[in-house]
DNA sequence: AGGGCTTTGTCCATTGCATGGAAAAAGTCG
DNA sequence: CGACTTTTTCCATGCAATGGACAAAGCCCT
């Protein structure tokens, strides 16, 4: 099949390509309403769009008093692959032209088997969706990595967990494999962008999300842009230090916030708990399986085991101290939390929040919502797409 | 005198405004080298710009091999004042349209007095400096004020250490007392955007910069704009926690880093020390003065005082505690050290770089310059000049 | 059904933006 | 002095964008 080739001629045409994808209108007429031009103008570029065949007529809009007006829709046939590395998982989805998941899948995989051992199973899983019927070809691939890239290039710069990655060409490759553009970036940057796209911060311009998954990170958008830093390791707050002289930390450094909270504090500290005979909960979750995951705290704080419950709520305290913190330094309009341990959701929110309103200052805390994200393991995935779809929906 | 009335009328204009006060060069031929533009479109633009009088001719360049091009600059008559308005202290500068300094006045105050007194010592200012004949008048004012500011009105809000000014219609009433367009901005971030104009962060785009006064505020640069937060309370950092249950903080909490750094903590803590007996240096001093300032530790500490020093350092260890978390959050590609008490120097400048190196990230701090302002007292007004000029460079 | 009103889409003349080429002006250098 | 370079102006041309006129297509009311 055929895939998209041309790109937007002008700054008009990305906009109403957006607008388009974003669920705003797609009458030619209240397209009008949205981008600051003449009538004349708009068919236009609209007619040019058709042209280029990114949009179809998509027959005629309800009346609005008078002359019914012609609608508009991006071609639907247009796919775009979102691909999530985590750190013990991948997420692929494909979507349509609108960003919404036709189909996804997850599987259980390790970052450190390196570059070429994960690329063989994301492949594996893009055809197996590509056999599912969901989609023929992809016009454009957006790829999240648990580390920091240099972005322009879609490079891994020296990931702590990623050994193998470091200057792996991801974007080349990629690229290469499924003959489409792609673009490359931090996974909790795309998990901000998905809650951007389709979540709860569809209409804030300065927020971050926290993403706590097996360690720590953290997306942080300003003025409705992605910041990523100089050297591309904006929110890596999983090191920061919340105990002076405090637990060791693999970093290297002492009291890092990842060795009080995250997937694999969390389970380490109920194994103990567990051995040492302070819940007969975890203690028995712990025969079963011979191990613990964050997952069995979640299950035994929802069964009542105060162990468990109190080690969220000391996890969560130190998260909202470090949270506390950087709302001073923000000042965001929202504060996401996401990753893989918002099952363990309202037990560790309240405790976040109550950290953070009674640290930071009542003018960066006074109308500040901290909620948990709204898509689940759907944002990095969304975020992939979007970034990729941005990148596409730019003037050539 | 007749002060300037025309805006540039469109980004062209805009773009040449502040090449040539940005001290790019001021050719036409070398001035189309950096605009993408047709030298017979630069040549129309150019000519307009004479037209409204915001350039004049300056004679012929240099050759560079063939016909010498005709030289422009901005209007040598432009003024532009700017007001830093810090908590013990006012400064207001004159600056010409490269924003240079032309006069500079400062003076002892305390914004507790209130907008109306601490106006009219300003004005006062100004008209010293008017008769000093820098200027005649002014094409437009920027004033920073020690607390959060609803940007786009010019209001000070809930600011925490000036009473009486909350909800202040500063940029109206100043804007009304000198007939020329104001804008106000939070002092910190007039200091950064000082040093970026003509400071030591000229050439980054990532940045922030720590003020430490007699509190610590921070100017958060993300691509080279001010990052102003969701209430433009971005960058109050003072009150994050450095010790959990530690030292009681005049806003309520326990722990802020400005109940352990600081002008005012650290006056605090050198008269307690002096009492104590533990350093005679400062004995002595406090027993000529009655009080200790931050200025007396500094001097104690060249002096060769320990007790300063450990001062210094412990004060430094803290601040670089804080800096250190932000840069892992942020990933700057410079951080400033300025205000009140860089006075202190390279004592405190070491002790944060030696806390920031060990507790951030390598990939954040590889290549973190950590460095002391370069404007000192002049970074404000610089600033302020930037923040109108910008203004007023901007298409109408 | 018909007439008046509204909305939508198209056509067109006009204006302004911007380009690139030609030519003139003003230099340098051997 | 002549060949070459750089800068500036001039001009024809093309594209961008507007707004007005008008036709098409709808609504609603009588």
């Amino acid at each position: 099949m055929r895939r998209m080739t041309a790109r937007p001629a002008n700054a008009h045409q990305a906009r109403l390509l957006r607008l388009l994808r974003d669920g705003g209108p797609n009458s030619r007429a209240e397209l009008g309403d949205h981008v600051d031009l003449s009538r004349s103008k708009l068919a236009v570029e609209i007619d040019r769009l058709l042209e280029t065949g990114l949009v179809v007529a998509d027959g005629l809009a309800a009346s609005r008093g008078g002359r019914r007006s012609h609608n508009v829709r991006l071609t639907p046939e247009l796919r775009f692959l979102g691909v999530d590395i985590g750190a013990t998982s991948v997420d692929v989805a494909v979507t349509n032209p609108e960003l919404e998941i036709l189909g996804h899948l997850n599987q259980p995989m390790d970052v450190r088997e390196g570059p070429v051992a994960v690329f063989d199973q994301v492949l594996a899983m893009v055809a197996k969706l590509r056999d599912s019927g969901v989609a023929e070809g992809f016009d454009g691939a957006g790829i999240g990595v648990p580390g920091p890239v240099r972005f322009p290039e879609g490079v891994p710069v020296a990931p702590p967990i990623m050994p193998g990655w470091d200057g792996f060409p991801v974007r080349e490759a990629l690229s290469q494999e499924l003959g489409c553009p792609v673009m490359v970036d931090n996974d909790v940057n795309l998990m901000a962008m998905g809650e951007m796209q389709a979540g709860v911060a569809r209409t804030v311009r300065d927020f971050f999300c926290v993403k706590i998954g097996t360690g720590i990170g953290c997306g942080v958008v300003a003025g409705g842009e992605v910041h990523r830093g100089t050297t591309g390791s904006a929110g890596d707050i999983g090191h920061i230090q919340v105990e002076s002289e405090g637990r060791q930390c693999p970093c290297g450094n002492r009291g890092c916030l990842e060795a009080y909270f995250g997937g694999a504090a969390l389970a380490r500290d109920a194994e103990s708990a567990a051995r040492e005979g302070l819940s007969a909960e975890l203690s028995a979750r712990l025969e079963a399986a011979g191990r613990l995951t964050a997952e069995d705290v979640a299950g035994a704080a929802a069964a009542g085991d105060g162990t468990s419950l109190d080690l969220i709520r000391d996890g969560g305290a130190r998260v909202g101290q470090v949270i506390a913190g950087l709302v001073s330094f923000f000042n965001p309009g929202l504060v996401v939390i996401g990753g893989g341990v918002t099952g363990l959701g309202h037990t560790l929110l309240a405790s976040i929040r109550t950290q953070v309103y009674r640290q930071s200052l009542p003018l960066a805390t006074g109308n500040l919502p901290i909620v948990l994200g709204e898509l689940g393991p759907a944002a990095g995935v969304t975020g992939a797409a979007r970034l990729i779809s941005d990148h596409l929906f730019s003037p050539a």
